[in-house]
DNA sequence: AAGCAGTTGTTCAAATTCGAATGACTGGGT
DNA sequence: ACCCAGTCATTCGAATTTGAACAACTGCTT
């Protein structure tokens, strides 16, 4: 099959996605480093299991949403049960299961960590844009997202 | 100061932002590893090397384009000369600098890659939008970029 | 109730990443 | 000519990431 070549818009499209994602990801990664000595990952794990509340969140659940691999999360939440952030539980339901669970200390950390993080995504992706783009970004991203959830990637 | 935290929109937004690079990242990765046996930071700098031509690139402007750290260029460069697919030149102007060219092997590698990768690409980005929420996103995308760019980040 | 394919989370080794420290060199000012 | 702050690329160790291999368990099927 013959390759269809990205043309200059698209080509222009796909360089801005990347330097974008570089370097906002490497701009969110230093403030959380820097100002709450948390990487970006550890940072969502808290805020997922804050979302999830008393219940927990399952490992596996947890990596997929965190679009990690399960070996990776496993060592993630290890470090973070070591400052005693979150704490891991057998799962009652299933004995093969783990959830994991904010911890009061984590619950804390967190709070402390949010407003620079808020701030610094501001100042880096959502502040830069007007109202509309920032719909169509939402809006064209979030179906890129699902594109990609759905063929298992 | 108060927190301005995310308003519904804006943390749609972000959370899109997230999934969606991080997916599309992981399948470009995936296609390339698999069907050309390298690395994505491997092939962007095939291809800047390829688009300087003959006069090749110093290590820290490929460095910066790339958007990684200089050692973790050094490391890269290094797997890819082991291939035989870039040479390291000593810099004539300049006794410190080095610059990377492209092998010929290297420019083969590339070209083999390239269409296979062009094809992942419009799959996970590029043709799931249409012209005009592209346009936005390259539009929106660049000026992110450009921001970070100056402030340094 | 026994088998079995599939799931769960961890462990392991290998590959990659980063930042700090290093050694070499540049360029301009004195 | 000499110094000195700054730049260049590499090296080093520490932290992180990944996939494959593994052991334990599920729940369906027979």
């Amino acid at each position: 099959m013959e390759t269809r070549w990205l043309d200059e818009g698209e080509l222009a499209a796909w360089t801005a996605f990347l330097e974008a994602s570089h370097r906002v990801f490497r701009a969110v990664e230093q403030q959380l480093k820097q100002d709450a000595g948390l990487s970006h990952p550890q940072y969502e794990i808290l805020v997922k299991l804050a979302v999830a509340g008393g219940a927990g969140l399952r490992m596996t659940e947890l990596a997929e949403s965190l679009i990690t691999s399960k070996s990776g999360l496993t060592y993630q939440v290890g470090q973070l049960e070591k400052r005693g952030l979150v704490t891991r539980d057998a799962c009652l339901s299933d004995d093969r299961g783990v959830s994991a669970h904010l911890t009061e200390a984590g619950a804390v950390a967190l709070r402390e960590a949010a407003p620079g993080h808020v701030a610094r995504v501001r100042e880096a992706l959502i502040d830069v844009l007007d109202r509309d783009r920032l719909a169509v970004l939402a809006d064209a991203l979030t179906e890129v997202a699902a594109r990609l959830r759905d063929t298992g990637t």
